[in-house]
DNA sequence: ATTAGTGTCATAATATACTATGACAGTAAA
DNA sequence: TTTACTGTCATAGTATATTATGACACTAAT
């Protein structure tokens, strides 16, 4: 993982984290790396981890058990989804549009972009 | 003009002169706000303008005229369209068709940008 | 020449993100 | 009990964004 110099280091551990989840790469109840641990991966002081982590906890996205760590939190996943799809529509969608329209991007552009969404029409909800 | 917290303040001011710009807000040859005026309006620091301006110097998306103010550069849209687009595909998309098969996003959910981008689709490109 | 605008530069102060490091407490297993 | 993990907290240092302010030079108009 390597970092964006336009965004806080600690926001992009929990973006990165949150994703982690919701690809069911870490699942619910199950243990994330220890502080120390993924500080030393990522390069990063493990302070900035602990505040990646203390957001999430706040988020209630992560769990703490003293002395043993962080788990991921029981419904972490709909929590997440419920969470990023807001930001989406209150921030990223309204973004998007305005560079579609100032761009003047088309279908032709945006070939792949639709194509993605629409694979997503038929599928089946789960959970 | 209202600044998020995660972003420099003198990057959010270079993207909303640039959107100026690609609206035609502001045309090519004609002087944008001074520092100071523009400072004392978006209530910062003249220093946080200047930093500003001074990029888009850089970037050839606006000149200076010493003693007298900037002004937005000839092709000054073409630049700023090419910027842009290359920053959008490289950064935004591939961002968001993360964003569209994580969260599931599909056409009912999108209509309004599906919509946006086909509106597009017949435009006669000027310039 | 004076005045009032421009940008420019230098300095210092403040806030915040990040780092570096040490110390301490809880937990589990040898 | 010792060992080796956990998280937690405190302190200090560094880097950077932003502010605050003053001084100076250029330009145009009076």
């Amino acid at each position: 993982m390597d970092f964006s110099e336009n965004k806080n280091i600690f926001l992009q551990i929990r973006d990165w984290l949150a994703d982690q989840i919701m690809q069911d790469k870490i699942l619910p109840g199950e243990k994330v790396p220890s502080v120390r641990e993924l500080a030393v991966d990522l390069e990063v002081n493990r302070n900035t981890v602990m505040r990646s982590y203390s957001l999430m906890e706040e988020e209630g996205i992560l769990e703490n058990k003293r002395g043993i760590g962080f788990f991921v939190a029981t419904g972490a996943k709909r929590s997440l989804l419920k969470i990023q799809k807001q930001a989406f529509f209150a921030q990223d969608l309204p973004e998007l549009l305005h560079k579609v329209e100032v761009l003047q991007l088309n279908s032709e552009d945006l070939a792949l972009l639709i194509q993605s969404i629409q694979s997503n029409d038929h599928e089946i909800k789960h959970d």
